[in-house]
RNA sequence: GGCCCCGUUGUGUAGUGGCCUAGCACGCCGCCCUCUCAAGGCGGUAGCGCGGGUUCGAAUCCCGUCGGGGCUACCA
């Protein structure tokens, strides 16, 4: 559905909204985190917004840190999260392969042309030099980036390298003018050629590096948008003219990519969130029984709005209203408190019987459920439901608040019971054991009438008072399910055995 | 050091020159409801980093300043 706002020629300029073509690019090392995450969901959105073509590019180039857990662990993500891709690994397209460790081929092929075209040149300074000249630059506040020293050699000085046995890498000359470009959440930038120098395209071993491959994709790929983190900001005004150059040399099969920038999600210290930070880590989330619609819809809101005092809304409503202009540019810290609760709004949203399902994993992680449950454990889950539908924020508390109803012995909480067990409480056990044994009916209302009658009114206790030490003995702790509920999912047998229970631990 | 980005309560945001004695949400505090805990309801707490301009009027525009962050590799 394309936006009708004043930005969509920022965004859009002559394309056609089904033509926006965007990639998430994430490289296979270490596990999905959150920062990841809410870049992959912008660009999904974005991409479903104008009804355009969601690319999954994996970015694997560097083998000593890729791993093939992490690539199965990053795929496995995104089907979890619902973000699903129309081109990429498993699932093929017109501009494969996905996978860059594939692309080999290409990138040689390219570099040699850019060579040839002028584009990109050998240099054959050593890391000594290098970091020599550096060093004299930057004491002098100059930029401290390649000084250009191999940009025009001639035949003679190259047969002299290769004669001392050095390897070139090849660099991108870059254009001795200032690069300017709109940021789709920025604005427009501008840097200045002395500040933007000649980089490295290929390793003297010749390995492709990321800003060639990263830039070759994109062109050869046709994105028309990169949305990607703050911290390749700097790196856009180098990648510009490779991706002008690309044009010239005719191996780009799109337009020229509009950027936009996304601002960092942060950690505790103002801290941009890294992998090695636990709390960024997907995986917690999911472990902890967040929804892939609590996680998202937290996710979007760091960094966008999507208008009025709404803060709650599905994945849909977020592409119908998506904006990329309207992206805030400054970093957003990622806030658990907050996670939890929209985490739990779209846990008491959920229909009880799909709560019941999600919750079965984490019944089963946590030992409450064996790995086939019976129906009858299923029936009882689907009725505990709704009990625990309103006191949960992720579905792994299910695990504490439920245990007691599929157990024979509930296992007990000691502090609880060192306070509400205890003599005191005996009245008010012996009673109820009394006023439930002889029930007529096993139902709430019942249950409920039958020990306010005997407990409040016959005996005259506080509520309190009364229902505190049942609570304890049948579900192990003093925070539970409404008790009256509990009882009757608990049935009335269990209920007076753990009742007896009770009593016998009182009375020793 | 150089270049660049960012700056509204504790956190996330709304705000695009008058509707702002700055709204909403989370958090926190209190009250109500109540069989516990939640959920829900009501109320409270706290903010435009600072200084100059421009303007009748600035959170909104400009300049400076301070603070935070990123990049500055033959990592991605």
């Amino acid at each position: 559905m394309p936006s009708t706002s004043g930005h969509t020629d920022a965004v859009l300029g002559d394309l056609s909204p089904e033509d926006v073509r965007v990639r998430f690019s994430p490289s296979p090392t270490g596990n999905p985190h959150v920062g990841l995450v809410r870049t992959a969901l912008f660009n999904w959105v974005f991409a479903r917004h104008y009804g355009g073509t969601f690319v999954l590019r994996i970015e694997d180039t560097d083998a000593a840190r890729d791993s093939e857990e992490s690539y199965q662990a990053l795929l496995e993500a995104f089907q979890w999260l619902g973000l699903t891709w129309d081109e990429g690994p498993e699932m093929g397209g017109d501009y494969g392969p996905y996978r860059q460790s594939l692309r080999y081929d290409i990138y040689t092929e390219i570099v040699r042309r850019l060579i040839d075209a002028g584009y990109a040149y050998h240099c054959y300074c050593s890391q000594e030099e290098l970091d020599e000249r550096r060093q004299a630059a930057r004491a002098a506040g100059r930029p401290s980036g390649y000084d250009g020293h191999c940009r025009a050699l001639t035949a003679d000085q190259v047969t002299a390298f290769k004669a001392m046995g050095r390897e070139p890498v090849v660099r991108f000359r870059m254009p001795d003018r200032s690069v300017s470009f709109v940021d789709l959440v920025r604005g427009e930038l501008s840097f200045e050629a002395e500040n933007v120098s000649d980089y490295v395209l290929v390793r003297a071993n010749g390995h492709p590096l990321y800003p060639l491959v990263n830039p070759v994709d994109d062109a050869t790929m046709g994105i028309t948008h990169v949305l990607r983190g703050e911290d390749l900001l700097s790196s856009t005004p180098r990648q510009i003219p490779l991706h002008e150059a690309l044009r010239e040399i005719g191996v780009a099969a799109g337009p020229m990519p509009r950027f936009g920038h996304l601002p960092f999600v942060m950690g505790e210290g103002n801290k941009k969130l890294s992998k090695r930070d636990p709390e960024s880590s997907l995986q917690l989330y999911r472990d902890r029984g967040f929804l892939p619609e609590g996680i998202l819809n937290y996710l979007a809101l760091l960094g966008w709005s999507i208008g009025g005092d709404r803060e709650f809304f599905s994945l849909d409503e977020m592409v119908g209203a998506f904006d990329i202009t309207r992206v805030n540019p400054n970093p957003a810290r990622f806030d658990l408190k907050k996670a939890e609760a929209i985490n739990g709004m779209w846990l008491r949203r959920l229909d009880p019987d799909d709560l019941a399902t999600r919750m079965v994993p984490y019944l089963q992680a946590g030992g409450v459920l064996p790995d086939a449950p019976s129906d009858k454990q299923l029936a009882l889950l689907n009725a505990a439901s709704p009990l625990v539908q309103e006191r949960m924020v992720a579905l792994d508390e299910s695990v504490g608040m439920l245990g007691f109803l599929f157990v024979d012995e509930p296992e007990m909480d000691e502090a609880a019971a060192a306070k509400v067990l205890t003599p005191d409480a005996l009245p008010a056990l012996d009673e109820a054991f009394k006023a439930l044994v002889d029930l007529g009916e096993w139902a709430t209302p019942a249950i409920e009438e039958a020990l306010r009658t005997s407990l409040i009114d016959r005996l005259g206790l506080k509520p309190r008072v009364a229902f505190g030490p049942i609570r304890v003995a049948v579900s192990g702790r003093r925070v539970s399910p409404p008790l009256f509920e509990s009882l009757e999912l608990l049935g009335r047998e269990r209920t007076l055995a753990r009742l007896d229970s009770a009593i016998a631990r009182i009375t020793g």
